[in-house]
DNA sequence: CCGTTGTAAAGTGAACCTAA
DNA sequence: TTAGGTTCACTTTACAACGG
């Protein structure tokens, strides 16, 4: 079983870890085993009871009321909230479903809430309330380290496959006048934008030429001319100053007059991008629908 | 009834130490 | 050098008690 530090507890609830370790001192709420050296080593289960603990939290419930209850209770009342009505308490339970079968590796628990957020959202409203929350949560489209854990794996492997089956489920292009060609370029590895970004142009009736993630840049070119798309959409992800993206771009994408380049990703965070190479920026999805 | 005061709970800040 | 641990003191908030 995995073991988590405390800042990464703090990460999967939101509770800051000076606050998870006065709640320790003053209502024994979690006592974590130590390592030789005295830190802090949370396990499963306790991550869940934090989880837990914090949508209680946020539903209005007292701290030390919250203390005072069993297990059992805590659970109780968090599965009773499940059915209250307010849209954020919903999607923070919804995370927090999501975030506790992440970490046991529960797919058909994964599959339950999933379907839940479907259901009651939709895709494109599951993925701006939900999904996106939670892969920020988990720390997967910042992550520095480009080794994910096992469980940020499992989850996000989860929900391509639901992007992905979710796209296959849409008509044929109908509007044979925008093509888009989506990739990312060598270094960039977190693909789920990007296949949301696909399944939002799909969705438009447009058509589009997935290429994935890791995409050498000689093959770009060999497909720019190829298939000559009116777009390219990419994504920058991988922390990285503005200034290298455009250095890249322009050392290797060779785009023509009639190809218009689509950036997004918390890299790009300015109008550089758009200054230099008269880029449109996407800062949000909702941006690319008004584009589309 | 309403403003004031007291108090406990909850959270934060800072200092200082040790481990990584 | 940074992250984590402990402790104390402080601020903020909620709420009850009080007196006019």
């Amino acid at each position: 079983m995995r073991l988590y530090q405390i800042t990464e507890l703090e990460q999967l609830t939101g509770i800051k870890a000076h606050t998870i370790r006065i709640w320790e001192k003053r209502y024994n709420l979690i006592e974590p085993d130590r390592t030789s050296t005295n830190y802090r080593r949370y396990n499963d289960e306790q991550v869940k009871k934090l989880l837990n603990v914090s949508t209680l939290l946020s539903n209005g419930y007292k701290i030390s009321k919250i203390a005072a209850l069993t297990e059992k209770d805590i659970h109780g009342k968090v599965f009773e909230l499940n059915s209250s009505n307010n849209e954020d308490i919903i999607c923070k339970n919804f995370i927090n479903d999501l975030v506790k079968a992440m970490i046991s590796f529960d797919e058909p628990a994964f599959e339950k809430t999933y379907s839940a957020v479907i259901n009651r959202f939709g895709l494109f409203d599951a993925m701006l309330n939900v999904f996106y929350p939670l892969l920020n949560n988990i720390g997967l489209l910042w992550s520095i380290n480009n080794v994910s854990p096992a469980q940020e794996h499992f989850a996000s492997c989860l929900l391509k496959r639901k992007i992905m089956s979710a796209t296959d489920g849409l008509p044929l292009a109908k509007n044979k006048k925008k093509k888009f060609l989506l990739l990312l370029v060598p270094g960039e590895l977190h693909e789920i934008s990007l296949l949301f970004a696909n399944y939002i142009i799909r969705s438009k009736g447009c058509e589009t030429i997935y290429l994935g993630q890791d995409v050498p840049y000689e093959n770009i070119s060999v497909v720019l001319k190829q298939i000559k798309p009116n777009f390219i959409l990419t994504f920058f992800t991988t922390p990285k100053d503005e200034k290298a993206i455009y250095s890249d771009i322009k050392k290797n994408l060779h785009l023509g007059e009639s190809i218009k380049l689509l950036v997004s990703g918390s890299s790009v965070t300015t109008q550089y991008l758009k200054d230099k190479l008269g880029a449109h920026i996407i800062s949000h999805p909702k941006d690319l629908l008004t584009f589309l």
